[in-house]
DNA sequence: TGCGTTAAGTGGTCTTACCAATTGTGCCCA
DNA sequence: TGGGCACAATTGGTAAGACCACTTAACGCA
């Protein structure tokens, strides 16, 4: 959508009709729940063809920019992040190891987040966390489950930062997140003192927003990411030798 | 993208040209650089017609997801991160104080990615961020080139993370913290103290790279953000208290 | 005044036609 | 025999017109 700047009149007809809406959106014309204009008008306007500006728009609706009603009209949308989880996914899986590499995003922007919930964080998303926590600890034996409830445990956290751009981020990330979750459990939920170990290191870091202690609160995280790691890479290795022997 | 299976045959048209692709692209029977079979061959296979296939198609390739090209075919395409920036810019737009708020995802990218970098950095990387630590600082009393060197500067650390999720969502945010950077210069560039300061702490950074310590560096970039917030909160006193002044 | 019916307005999908870019094939000439 | 040129085929780009389907508004009648 970055294009150079020429005459409106000698671009592409599919440039003009993204200008035209970049244009209004960004200047505050048009705002979530207007309604635009019909497309067959829309269409006379911008000098195209009903079929071209419909590729656009369908675009635009998939994104979740345009909320098109059949029968209704197109209204301006709030834009759908939700998409991009997708979007990630295929963007990601196209790269090595990429789950591994999502536990950079992952703690970048947990760890950031944990900080500002220290002193953001309100009754409510405490008792959110803490419920979680509670569902946690419940379903440590169940990879299924407990990966669900340890994904929703870490999103509830990045909630209370009620930071919009790292929800926005996390959001985009959510499938690939939920999907390592749920690997990680895989690699170590038959060892029970493992799965003990996990209960207690994220009641610690649960006790760590309580405390108000960003710095605390931090580290906690990392030694939590950390003793993950390290729980994986010995499953790895007890894995190897297991299957050295075999051979 | 995510919706809820049903007969292949009773989704609307739109959907199953989505999921056509969706599937082939996990499935790894479709993969960048593959071409795909010609537009009027697939509306027949996918029993739809050319213009509704064009608008996935379309979606698909503003997606990058596709890569069209007249005359030539349509190929795999590598997805495109940069179109995310636009859409970002539009998501977290919709919010209010959203360059603000876009500090705490751009301090949770780079607290993480300065991280790596001391022990993943390479020398072109060193060099790269030392080369932008000089244009930087020659520019120091030019909000707009200033501004951008800026950017340059901390996306070399980003990069030098060597980390595809961080770098992916560094990109995505790319346009708005571009803004940020220029917005946060034109309220400070006057002060030849701040900007003296400014160019320091950018230099600590880079030596705490190259240093290799983790912590110190994580610790020097959020000095840095603390430094840049203190000094904007200064410059407002400042020019309320000239505003109320002058009432 | 409220309900039902009809018509108008809007999006959804398709067929057909034609334009424009690229690629491949065949023929001619050196 | 090889290279170049021209033409044709293949592919994407754009549009008009037709018709379907959903929603909304207006009008008439009880």
């Amino acid at each position: 959508m970055n294009e150079v700047l020429v005459s409106e009149s000698k671009q592409p007809g599919s440039k003009r009709i993204v200008a035209y809406f970049k244009e209004r959106l960004l200047r505050g014309e048009l705002k979530v729940g207007d309604r635009i204009m019909p497309e067959r008008e829309l269409a006379v306007e911008l000098e195209v063809g009903r079929p071209l500006l419909r590729e656009v728009l369908r675009s635009l609706s998939m994104l979740g920019l345009l909320d098109v009603r059949h029968g209704s009209g197109t209204y301006i949308g709030k834009a759908d992040i939700r998409v991009l989880s997708d979007f990630f996914t295929f963007c990601l899986s196209q790269e090595q190891d990429i789950l591994d590499d999502t536990m950079q995003a992952r703690m970048a922007i947990e760890c950031q987040a944990i900080r500002l919930a220290c002193s953001r964080a309100n009754e409510a998303d405490l008792a959110r966390i803490g419920q979680w926590l509670g569902v946690l600890i419940k379903t440590l034996g169940d990879p299924e489950e407990g990966g669900k409830a340890d994904f929703m445990f870490h999103q509830s956290i990045v909630a209370a930062s009620h930071s919009r751009s790292l929800t926005t981020l996390y959001g985009a990330l959510a499938e690939l997140l939920q999907l390592s979750h749920v690997e990680r459990r895989k690699t170590t939920y038959r060892n029970p003192e493992i799965i003990g170990d996990l209960g207690e290191a994220h009641r610690e870091v649960f006790l760590s927003i309580v405390a108000k202690d960003p710095d605390q609160a931090d580290q906690r995280l990392r030694e939590h990411f950390a003793i993950g790691d390290e729980v994986r890479r010995k499953s790895l290795i007890e894995a190897y030798r297991k299957g050295s022997e075999g051979a």
